[in-house]
DNA sequence: CGAGCACTTGACCTCATTCAATATGGGTGG
DNA sequence: CCACCCATATTGAATGAGGTCAAGTGCTCG
């Protein structure tokens, strides 16, 4: 096995055929010529529900979405689950495992999703040569952190109507990032996993959204979200 | 500046005279050799109330707990405070700028602290050396997802009484894996900091534990918690 | 000794949950 | 193609956990 000891000039840019096809080169971890250069990642696809990792798998990865919608959930004792996050292309998941060597949550694909997988065990072995890979890892766990506290924020602190309104916009703005339209687009989610994630029920939830159709601030038809006054949104969600 | 090429045999062990004093010698940063090798860590004293870093700053660094106890905080626009968590010797604070090269929240120390800081552009010079310093970073990081991600678990689903149970049980936890009683110790946070991490007000922080105290599962005094009743507390926060 | 903050406790109220009834709609098999 | 089913979603009404407001105690510090 080459171990490379040697930084590319070009750290963040892909021209690896492999990831030059890729739609998501300025997220994903593949990012990185090093990485590429010993031989690009495993790819997985799934379909609906299928699941990307368990609680409990040994098998440490970290994921890169290269198509698809996936959750991650905590999996309570009783059998329940929690949402704790919810993932689009660019996105990385499994941050959470690399401590304890285990992950200790699990991820659903919510359709039909691809992924970039590589086992850590491998990308520790690309991060130790000082190629720059280490430290965007590093970047990336602590963005997962910083995301996290905001969303404890809302949880802690936050009335349904903001909380929902966040969510709106959070999703609207990470479709928008990817070049995607940030006032139509589908939650990929049902009202029982948006509760998951809100920490509200699925009525409550339904009830904020035909309370926010009502004032004429989105179109809702089922799955489908149009945005019709990103303000209003916004000042819902900052609301006191 | 001299960059370390070779790792220490030895690499989680501290024998720099520096560290061997330091009672945090198995959680602290500073317990790899290359990092005392080139100089130690600053140290900084707080006063209670002092500020130890604040949102924005771009002096971006981690800290590790010597002694004392400090909460770290989300400030909303409104200039409203929102606990996000709180460190006790050992602990490893600023996790969460690493990402963006800003401190997004701000910590505070809530008694007389001593703090380790080394500041991250260094950090990141002796990350980069294949010592291993790097991996114990990423550790650290992702169990502070990890952790993170329990208490977003706690503020979307558990009750009062699971969170207040909860929140006890988790600092006896702590307190005892540092070598301390875990069923006699001080609360080094107000009610209403209290109910600011838990997504509590105060008064239902002070009622819920007047409740545990009326069931006898715990004795309060001001701040000074006597835990009489583990089984109890553990089943109050996890019963459904 | 008075001011101010932390804490406790009571009474009331509100927002979200719970329970329930009723659509809606995609998928399957006849 | 339709009929049926089950999961999902909406909406209403009742309930309750926790929030809000308020009163009063105790403690610390100047």
């Amino acid at each position: 096995m080459t171990v490379f000891a040697h930084t590319s000039v070009a750290q963040r840019s892909c021209s690896h055929v492999a990831c030059a096809a890729c739609a998501l080169r300025n997220f994903c971890l593949a990012n990185c010529d090093t990485a590429t250069a010993e031989g690009g990642f495993n790819r997985r696809r799934l379909r609906t529900g299928e699941t990307l990792f368990q609680k409990g798998d040994t098998q440490v990865a970290l994921y890169a979405v290269r198509a698809g919608f996936l959750k991650t959930c905590a999996v309570l004792p009783n059998g329940e689950r929690r949402i704790l996050g919810y993932h689009i292309m660019g996105d990385v998941l499994g941050l959470d495992a690399i401590g304890a060597g285990v992950h200790p949550t699990e991820s659903v694909a919510l359709n039909g999703c691809e992924v970039c997988e590589i086992v850590l065990e491998r990308a520790d072995r690309l991060m130790n040569n000082g190629n720059g890979l280490g430290s965007y890892l590093r970047r990336l766990l602590s963005e997962q952190i910083a995301r996290n506290e905001e969303h404890m924020v809302a949880l802690g602190a936050f009335s349904a109507r903001q909380r929902v309104a966040a969510f709106l916009l959070d999703l609207a703005t990470r479709w928008s990032v990817r070049g995607y339209s940030a006032s139509q687009f589908e939650l990929c989610l049902t009202r029982k996993e948006i509760g998951s994630y809100l920490g509200l029920t699925f009525e409550t939830v339904s009830r904020t959204l035909s309370y926010f159709a009502s004032r004429e601030w989105i179109n809702v038809a089922g799955r489908d979200i149009h945005i019709r006054d990103r303000e209003a949104l916004q000042a819902q969600s900052a609301s006191d």
